[in-house]
RNA sequence: GGCGUCGUACCCAAAUGGCUAAGGGAACAGUUUGCAAAACUGUCUUGUACCGGUUCGAAUCCGGUCGACGCCUCCA
């Protein structure tokens, strides 16, 4: 497969390091607050890139970083009066319940930063005797980016013509160059008992350090995918190449794929737009985590999405029209066999070429409309089902697009019933009735050839 | 100011210089249905922002204009 590599601004063919695990790390969320939709425009993204790669054929191994400290959580727990431990855990578990209600394949790992601060302080160890780092008056440490002349070159920034400000130089006195990062952040009066002890004294690890310790520590000094959203690229992914690559001596990354941001109602989210949403408002909208996902994967990863509360009903539907195929499909008898349509091979080329997700699901609806078709024409044959419930498999795995094992509640199942019974005695202003009263516990009955089916009601 | 992205039908959105520019949603008409729902068929046919250029051939490449946006400072 191939995909578009930020650090060459191209789509190259992907290939494993070793073998057949591709060994994946993808920057995980700050667990001072929830995490809003945008935020898991990239999680969803990393997640059906994790899916395809799997549908392909490889193993994933697959890291997810927590950040559990930095300025705004500490700043966010002396506000609340609450210890930052319970803070973060908080959010970390919150974050963890949408993830599963985005239906989010889980990582291999979730390392958090407050655990691997040691591994952390061996990498700075490693900077400063490698003189890529040194030791500012104040006690802080920072990353000297004159000293690795290959910094800018994910961001393509060329940072010779660049002038510091006077603003800039006033801050950072400390600093030996304004861009120079910080590695170890010394002790502050304002961080409270938020400290490590380290050989260089009080402190805390600078915000980029953490994700260099721990996807080395978990996968490697040189491993094959590291994701993050477009706004990361610089300084984020910048810093954390300057750092790795300087610290061992040998490639980090192979491959660096960046999302782009959602936007909402065509701007930036902000909370005093009052268009600022997490997973939970949103399925307290009415919307559903397929649809969701639909949302977030019908557009693809490279371009800006533009999230609006009217998109609801166009996911709703898109995403329901693959569950009544599926399930129209599961109403004929099923037998074994690993065959499949031509489309299987379409559907996984528009996947292979850097994710191609709505060029796949254009395949995948075309191919639903047509079968749809043959099925209508009584024309559909044994073999033609069996290959597409293994085709509706398939596209399953990459999109999750289906609410499989809904249980319909006895009470539904006994209505629906009573109503079949009033059909057959052709006692329409009874059935009709009944089929009101299903419709106000939120199910919707379809009359099939096979009897009576009922169906959730999104809408 | 520096770097970069984007503009495709009523809305959303693919198309890596080459067949009639996918697909989803909405709308309208029909088939089917006891009526529905779902599904199917048809319509939405001078739709690639605008102007110029390169080419046998351009949504795609180049230049310009207009518009939207991102990064350069914490960000998915």
């Amino acid at each position: 497969m191939e995909l578009y590599n930020t650090s060459v601004r191209k789509k190259v063919k992907f290939t494993p390091l070793k073998g057949n695990r591709v060994r994946l790390y993808t920057c995980g969320p700050t667990v001072y607050d929830v995490a809003h939709i945008g935020n898991f425009r990239a999680f969803v993204f990393e997640d059906f890139l994790k899916r395809v790669l799997t549908l392909v054929g490889y193993d994933v191994t697959h890291i997810m970083n927590i950040t559990d400290v930095d300025d705004k959580t500490i700043q966010r727990s002396m506000d609340r009066k609450i210890p930052i431990a319970e803070l973060t855990e908080t959010y970390t578990q919150r974050f963890f319940q949408d993830l599963d209600r985005l239906k989010v394949i889980p990582a291999d790992g979730y390392p958090r930063a407050t655990d691997h601060v040691k591994d952390m302080q061996e990498i700075i160890q490693q900077l400063l005797d490698k003189e890529h780092a040194y030791i500012s008056n104040d006690g802080s440490i920072y990353f000297a980016i004159d000293s690795y002349k290959e910094y800018g070159q994910l961001a393509q920034l060329d940072l010779s013509g660049q002038k510091s400000s006077e603003r800039m130089a006033d801050d950072d006195y400390t600093k030996e160059n304004p861009q120079d990062f910080a590695l170890w952040k010394s002790w502050k009066p304002e961080d409270g008992d938020v400290y490590w002890e380290s050989p260089w004294g009080k402190g805390r690890p600078g915000w980029h350090i953490e994700c260099s310790a721990m996807s080395m520590k978990y996968l490697g000094h040189h491993f094959d995918i590291h994701c993050g959203g477009v706004d990361n690229m610089f300084p984020h992914h910048e810093n954390e190449i300057a750092q790795s690559v300087c610290a061992t001596g040998k490639p980090f990354v192979n491959v660096w794929l960046h999302n782009e941001h959602l936007l909402v109602d065509g701007g930036k989210m902000s909370k005093s737009l009052g268009n600022f949403y997490t997973v939970e408002d949103l399925l307290n909208h009415g919307f559903t985590s397929e649809a969701l996902r639909y949302i977030l994967l019908s557009t693809h990863y490279r371009t800006k999405v533009n999230f609006s509360l009217e998109k609801k009903h166009e996911a709703i539907k898109a995403v329901q029209r693959v569950q009544s195929f599926w399930d129209r499909l599961n109403e004929f008898e099923v037998s074994d066999g690993e065959m499949l349509p031509d489309e299987s091979e379409a559907f996984i080329n528009s996947l292979s070429n850097d994710l191609d997700a709505p060029g796949a699901l254009g395949i995948a609806f075309d191919y639903i409309r047509k079968m749809n078709n043959r099925i209508d024409q009584k024309e559909i044959t044994q073999a033609e089902i069996t290959m597409a419930i293994n085709f509706m498999k398939q596209i399953n795995h990459a999109f999750d697009f289906l609410s499989l094992n809904i249980e319909v509640p006895s009470e539904v199942t006994n209505l629906a019933q009573l109503r079949e019974d009033a059909r057959k005695a052709k006692d329409w202003t009874k059935s009709d009735a009944l089929r009101d009263q299903l419709k106000e516990l939120g199910w919707e009955v379809r009359d099939t050839p096979s009897g009576p089916k009922c169906h959730l009601i999104d809408l």
